[in-house]
DNA sequence: CAGTATTGTGACTCATAAGTCATAATTAAA
DNA sequence: TTTAATTATGACTTATGAGTCACAATACTG
């Protein structure tokens, strides 16, 4: 946990230095991320930065849940109650390009954190990312189940394991995509993106057998 | 690429210095893998690992190409054109099972650089990895479309990714699973994994919708 | 078996970066 | 305005580990 000198700082202090954190361990392995670039980039000496953490991994788990923390704000205004799944997982989307254009590093901070994480910390950051966003996603299949909207014959973890996999890579998908064009993803013709969106949740909801 | 001196050395020495290299880039992040201790386990000294190899991103390079073609050889043996897409994703599912009880750490290994791999040279990786086992996956799908046994109205790539994304995300369900039991993954009863990978198959194959 | 070539070695160099700390600057309190 | 408390700083310490190299051991050759 963050000292307490953090929080005494002003806001504007505060975000930048948080922002610069999220922008390295977003971008480089744990080991390669250099404290004293961070404060060069936040215009703080090293010295202060551990006057706010205890140590580097402090600031690491900082940058992770402050992110998380974030985008979990953005998708629990959804209120899934009021619409079907599948309008929910399509609105959770959208949510998240927004969230994705807004703040870059905070999504490849996201992506790094769910995906291929392998700091000497994964294990750990693992189960926050867990416990944060999976089981959101768990409780409302629960919820979907109940009303009779998903299937019951299935246990929920293992739907919500299968969803969280197939999005994440039509996610990276997406990018992907953007990235051979050449174009940002906002720049991303919108049908292209759509398009994906809706084939992924035809597979979501009725599978990949033909159907007769 | 490796120097030609590793391979005058004999066999047993080569192997031994392998066996090493991937049992220790399987267990570490890549910046804390020491070669002194590689050097030390292999009965060599450091000295000589750089007379095999130019340096640690060879030696890196080198572990897991080796892996992954060992792998590449056993996938290969499956005759994919003669069965379903349902029986392919079993059987697949099956020689990963037995990829991992013959050789732990190679199993790791793949694991590791497919799913967190987070070393200075993960695009690099991702280009060897993914093209190989996805391309694969993609011309079964089509395969499969053309026959019928796979619906035809979406996107033979997307499915890819679909799947891909769904599958890794299962095998590190159930790795979780066992080490939340605290039992390495080959002493997980059988039936914990394959009722995993039916249900599985199930969403796979009719999707979550419940269905009337 | 002398001489040449190849391979093995580990002490050493060198760069890097985490974390400390004495001191300076700033702010708050009296 | 003086004093006390807090915060900022960057030079310094220290640990680490990649990569080198001069020399030793071994193997090859004629």
């Amino acid at each position: 946990m963050p000292k307490s000198t953090l929080f005494n700082l002003p806001e504007k202090k505060r975000k930048r230095i948080t922002k610069t954190l999220v922008k390295h361990f977003a971008h480089k392995p744990y080991s390669e991320v250099d404290i004293e670039d961070i404060a060069q980039e936040s215009n703080v000496s090293k010295g202060s930065m551990y006057q706010y953490f205890e140590n580097k991994r402090d600031m690491y788990f900082y940058a992770i849940t402050e992110t998380l923390n974030k985008y979990l704000k953005v998708i629990e205004k959804i209120d899934f109650k009021s619409m079907s799944f599948f309008d929910y997982i399509k609105r959770g989307f959208e949510f998240y390009w927004k969230f994705l254009l807004n703040d870059r590093d905070a999504y490849l901070l996201m992506e790094k954190t769910a995906l291929y994480n392998d700091s000497p910390y994964r294990k750990e950051v693992e189960k926050i990312y867990h416990s944060k966003s999976q089981e959101i996603l768990k409780k409302i299949i629960i919820e979907n189940q109940k009303a009779g909207f998903i299937r019951g014959d299935v246990n929920p973890e293992t739907i919500m394991i299968f969803i969280d996999g197939a999005s994440w890579n039509l996610k990276k998908a997406i990018l992907k995509i953007a990235q051979e064009k050449g174009v940002p993803i906002h720049k991303l013709p919108k049908e292209v993106i759509e398009s994906a969106q809706n084939e992924f949740l035809k597979l979501l909801e009725n599978g990949i057998a033909t159907k007769k």
